[in-house]
RNA sequence: GGGUAGGUAGCGAAGUGGUUAAACGCAUCAGACUGUAAAUCUGACGACUAAUGUCUUCGGAGGUUCGAAUCCUUCCCUACCCA
């Protein structure tokens, strides 16, 4: 019923960063293998996040083909330790959540990540079940098995101290109680991505300093954003999320820089690692253009999340509007009954520009166009003898219909 | 509780009485080009206005002044040192 360990170390292994240690991960397979039992994978989820994006869906992906291999997925949805705030990574204390927002985000995250996870395979587990339960009493006997400076070793502190940053008091109690989490669910594998290293060790810590047997750590690679250089995050825009429109994933896809395309492979999709060597050598070929790799890329990732029409079709869109550069088949339209509109407030109006001062910078710039003519006077007011299209900057149209 | 340094546009960061809607960098947007929402180059980047111009903004509130991000009073917030 198990796949052979080598079969699956080498689909684990793939695009994995670092698995600690490695030898005990082998010799929990075996053991799975010859007890046929499936080991027991966690994965925590921030629900302070309300859109999945690529970015996490690399850590999905390796939870999927843990899946796969017929072991058993954990998701803890972190709505207690939600409550604090993953300092991970961050230069500020984040925004505390409320219990129930962070149940809800935490209901949106799965329904999320079961696009890409296997429903029955994955069981579903809320830390507040445990963590709401631990007294004060208890803590301190928690507390009283780690030092101050083992969490305050970890780098996020570590900077923050150094740029004199405040560090709030319950954020050192974070990586405690996610560690705990690890111990109350029996975790045999912790997957995370590599800002997650400290936290998940800890929970390794608190397994082994309660008796119980370890979990291993496997931590995967933090994806870029589109802008190429920073983690791909909501907050900095940089994103390609999940359940957008197939037009944006591939879009954005597009946006990618060249460096990027075969980490977004390797991450961002399940193909395997015969076809990713083979993406990696056409990739390598002088003569070939990586813009064909991308545009590969970008159906891919629509594929993964509709299908392959909507993927063709998100393709056929894209090269209609920014290669012949005519206008998409379906847009927005409006129908315009006042006569006397000047093009300024038209734009304004139907939210294609922020303000009437940003709208008149576009047809400064040359950014607006009428049935394809350019409009360079800022005080055009359209005819509305019959219907026509309004494209304001790249990407931005709009239906004029006369009534 | 005492002391010190701070809080400026989406972010970072200049500016310490008037030519400051506020340098510069990043981000963003537009144009040119192309292999594309890549790269590169050019430009724009508070709001209203055809335009001259007007209004709002530098943690909050009040004040001094012809004039304040800049001076004064007071309040709020943060870091660091001492206790």
């Amino acid at each position: 019923m198990f796949a052979s360990l080598n079969e699956q170390m080498d689909v684990l292994k793939k695009g994995t960063v670092e698995i600690i240690p490695e030898e005990e991960l082998i010799r929990k397979i075996e053991k799975s293998i010859k007890d046929k039992k499936p080991l027991n994978i966690k994965l925590g989820c921030d629900p302070s996040v309300p859109d999945l994006h690529i970015g996490h869906s690399v850590v999905l992906n390796k939870l999927r083909e843990f899946q796969d291999l017929g072991h058993t997925a954990i998701l803890i949805v972190g709505d207690f330790t939600g409550m604090i705030g993953d300092p991970s990574g961050k230069k500020k204390t984040r925004p505390q959540l409320t219990f129930e927002e962070t149940r809800e985000h935490g209901k949106s995250y799965f329904e999320q990540a079961s696009k890409i996870l296997s429903k029955e395979k994955t069981k579903i587990v809320y830390n507040s079940e445990w963590l709401s339960k631990i007294n004060l009493h208890d803590l301190i006997g928690i507390l009283g098995k780690f030092t101050v400076q083992r969490i305050l070793e970890r780098d996020d502190f570590t900077n923050r101290m150094r740029e004199q940053v405040e560090i709030s008091m319950h954020e050192l109690l974070y990586p405690i109680m996610q560690g705990y989490d690890s111990y109350a669910i029996n975790a045999d594998v912790e997957l995370g991505g590599t800002d997650q290293k400290f936290n998940n060790l800890i929970g390794r810590d608190m397994q082994k300093r309660f008796g119980k047997e370890q979990q291993v750590v496997m931590l995967m690679p933090l994806l870029e954003g589109t802008d190429g250089s920073e983690k791909m995050s909501k907050s900095l825009n940089n994103y390609i999320g999940i359940s957008e429109e197939p037009k944006n994933i591939f879009g954005k896809t597009m946006s990618i820089p060249d460096v990027l395309i075969m980490k977004y492979y390797t991450l961002g999709t399940r193909l395997s690692t015969k076809e990713l060597n083979e993406i990696k050598a056409e990739l390598e070929k002088p003569e070939t253009n990586p813009r064909n790799l991308k545009r590969r890329l970008g159906f891919e990732l629509v594929k993964l999340y509709y299908d392959e029409q909507t993927a063709n079709a998100a393709i056929e869109e894209f090269d209609k509007i920014f290669i012949k550069k005519e206008v998409p088949d379906e847009i927005p339209e409006i129908i315009q009954k006042e006569k006397d509109v000047k093009l300024i407030n038209l734009i304004t109006a139907n939210k294609l520009a922020d303000s009437n001062a940003a709208a008149r910078r576009l047809i400064e710039q040359g950014g607006v166009t009428i049935d394809g003519e350019k409009v360079t006077d800022i005080n055009f007011t359209p005819s509305y003898k019959e219907d026509f299209v309004l494209k304001v900057g790249k990407r931005k149209f709009l239906k004029v219909k006369i009534n």
